[in-house]
DNA sequence: ATATAAAATTAGAAATGTAAAACTTAGTTA
DNA sequence: TAACTAAGTTTTACATTTCTAATTTTATAT
């Protein structure tokens, strides 16, 4: 029996989006700074004072940072866990927002910062994948992709197209006989 | 100026991620079935009834629905374009982790729920782009994603590779071949 | 038509996340 | 050292979303 939505009743350890959020911005403070303040956690995440030092106290009673009031926070292993796998998880979708669909950096991680949360591992997996896939498979190649741009912008003028698969079948072609003089080099 | 986060004092028509939750899923039920019921609405969501009818009012409140109680309840045009807006993402959403990230369906449809508020209309748009990009480029092509699935499973076997490179190079030549018969025939 | 079942509602409570106002602490500076 | 200032905290309050339990309304079947 496997817990539909949430598994509230199971595990007490459940961590919110929003807990997420503040474990990914404390884990990038204490990256940035030497010491993690109220302060710059507040400004991070566009909240108030008062609502981070709540949220401390509730971070602090699932175990997920070390904190004494007044005094400087730290992030425990379990906490440093989770923050910065929350932060990987912003990364790759960013990088994927970047280099794969064009989104210009802010809008991109803005985005990303949202579906962080949203994304199973099985899909952020998918989409390290597919990202790899690209760079790797010879059919697509780095440079197929540097048309989407354009695509957008011009829509595909059928001649254009045709010129340019021209060129890439030549290209194509050369890069096979590579591949092979390299494979007969690595067999000899 | 325009405001940072959200708009909370500036407009009052906010639409919560859940309050479009809602919208879309009587959107769909208000196509699948002659009547919308609270029951139904709140076994989509897997909430308790009570749950459903709370939030009737809210959205009968903001003008998304025509909502007397113990009557059946009518999406107003407000609320049909947020409802059929949400599962427009909805669908490109999860058509792009079913069809290019070779997510299952259940799973693609779990996180494109949950995606569906994250994405902002710009990087939705770039979705569809990518996605019509790769029917419509030839470069790509829709036969070379399905070297995807084999991708993740067996990683990229360089043998395989070049063998297949050289049976796309075939089709690619013939296709070139194609196009350009069709286009002499356009001008003829 | 009346008893029963199903559907919907109300009432009351809890969890989460936010902020305003007032207060406390720590550190600086005059 | 006294006063000031910035940072942090507590208290209180509000909005949102959810739940359980109890009640009311509507639909259905005998």
């Amino acid at each position: 029996m496997i817990a539909h939505k949430d598994m509230n009743n199971i595990s007490k350890i459940q961590i919110t989006p929003t807990m997420e959020d503040y474990l990914e911005a404390i884990f990038n403070l204490a990256k940035e700074k030497r010491a993690v303040r109220v302060r710059d956690i507040a400004k991070r995440l566009g909240v108030k004072m008062p609502t981070v030092t709540n949220m401390l106290k509730t971070l602090s009673e699932k175990g997920m940072i070390d904190y004494e009031k007044y005094e400087y926070l730290e992030l425990t292993d379990k906490g440093s866990d989770v923050g910065s796998e929350i932060d990987q998880r912003h990364q790759i979708l960013r990088t994927f927002l970047t280099d794969i669909l064009k989104i210009n950096f802010d809008q991109a991680d803005e985005d990303a910062c949202k579906m962080e949360h949203a994304v199973s591992p099985t899909t952020l997996d998918a989409f390290v994948d597919f990202m790899e896939f690209i760079e790797a498979c010879p059919r697509g190649g780095t440079n197929w992709l540097e048309y989407f741009d354009e695509y957008r912008v011009h829509g595909q003028p059928k001649d254009k197209c045709l010129e340019r698969m021209k060129q890439f079948a030549k290209e194509y072609n050369a890069k096979i006989k590579e591949m092979e003089s390299l494979k007969i080099e690595g067999e000899g």
